[in-house]
DNA sequence: ACGCATTTGTTCGTATGTATT
DNA sequence: TAATACATACGAACAAATGCG
């Protein structure tokens, strides 16, 4: 009846780790409590959460339990731990996650220095493609920002970004030409938005005439076709991203484990 | 009464042998004997470890610290937990982890049902490149091994695969037709390389002659270029890997946390 | 410069729950 | 049902890093 082997086991739906039915084990509710106080910002990105033992009396559990779910949380890079110090809210505008989700790498090795070049921020109605993605109302409006980034004088990446339009009221190109630092910092300290994760889709696409005149490459050539969509607390999506990587000198690097 | 950490350090002065830095944590020290265990195939793929109180007897540690360095462990996907059953050594035969290394995913979503083809296995004198990618000694001899992988009567990945000659004596054509199951399966159970973490770098290529041919696309197609170095145990490159993908109908799946 | 309080990190021990055989 | 193994939870103590007076 039962396999005997390695190989049985999988045919279980599995229910996914965070989500808590009836029963759950206490650190996976004292996980989804803190998670709330994340989204609804009662600790704001960069800010030190209270220390394990005030959570342990708050929730009236263990030190251990609020430990095993702040691990749990950490794992996830939603919180990041500093012995001696605290544990913290993490933020794109810290120097050692800044550009977490870029993965874009010289071939020589090192991390990239991207200049950043500003084309175009605009409020436009957003597509029903648009609309499906963000799970916008029909209707609304959406910004969608053009950018390049350059390696010196060399164009490497054109990025199409799309935000939904409510949740980023005052947002123009003034405000993001007048940002020092990574645009994720910018959404998490002016518009209370922080994006949690990611999911990206790659492909190799033929350069159309207006990437051809961005990038500075002929007609048709091979470009790294970059989709993201970003989601922010609550796995709510809350950006559309199409990158355009020119994958000379540069390379998309991922490491599998 | 009991012994505190810096007592158990000196009952176990040979703890820190290979791996830790002179002084590190108790379970860091477990962790890396399990790991050498591994390594030195005590424990083969798919098979139990000891239990996690029998491990502590022999260890002479707490079964929480050993249980602290196995999670580290099956975070790491070297071991994988089963509640009741044991602790196994991870493998890529399991259904579960099968094709864990590949991110190829079908534009409409699920999961990709590729057939293979093989088109190649011939053993050749590894280049200087190869030589120096895989860490082989000057003039030693290599397998490689083309292959195509198919939706249905499509070609979607041309895949060139070079290894070490030695590590994969008697790897030969008909060996690699007549095996079910992930290539990764094969090199575990009959040649003892585990794959344990792989480096990939992405870029988008224009396709050539061979390319076109094989994977039916107009010449100068814009493909997903998809280098891969594997490692097993010790940080050990053995193998290389150079997959062209036609993304018209699938893409390649990144999850950013 | 030093010591102290705070906070996370490590280790131990014990008890109980849950899944598997 | 019983035995085994991993999973959860609690409590306690000490270590190590940090910051402050």
């Amino acid at each position: 009846m039962h396999d005997n082997d390695a190989m049985a086991e999988i045919e279980r739906p599995d229910l996914a780790a965070d989500a808590a039915p009836a029963f759950s084990p206490l650190y996976q509710q004292i996980k989804a409590r803190l998670m709330r106080s994340l989204q609804q910002r009662e600790w704001k990105p960069g800010e030190a959460i209270p220390s394990e033992t005030d959570l342990a009396q708050r929730f009236k559990v263990s030190q251990g339990t609020v430990r095993k779910a702040i691990d749990e949380l950490a794992a996830e890079n939603h919180l990041t731990r500093r012995q001696g110090k605290g544990t913290f809210v993490s933020t794109h505008s810290a120097v050692q996650t800044q550009y977490r989700f870029l993965r874009l790498t010289p071939d020589g090795g090192g991390s990239a220095r991207l200049q950043r070049r500003l084309l175009e921020c605009r409020r436009m109605r957003a597509s029903p493609a648009l609309s499906q993605s963000l799970q916008l109302a029909s209707g609304e409006s959406a910004v969608q920002v053009r950018r390049l980034l350059l390696d010196g004088e060399s164009p490497v990446v054109l990025d199409d970004i799309w935000l939904p339009g409510p949740l980023f009221a005052g947002l123009d190109a003034e405000r993001l030409a007048g940002w020092r630092g990574p645009m994720y910092g910018l959404f998490e300290s002016e518009f209370g938005v922080r994006m949690v994760r990611a999911e990206e889709r790659l492909r190799a696409v033929a350069a159309d005439a207006e990437a051809s005149r961005w990038l500075a490459v002929p007609v048709a050539s091979p470009l790294l076709e970059v989709e993201r969509l970003s989601f922010t607390y609550g796995d709510r999506p809350v950006e559309w991203r199409r990158g355009l990587y020119h994958t000379a000198a540069f390379h998309y690097r991922n490491d599998l484990q």
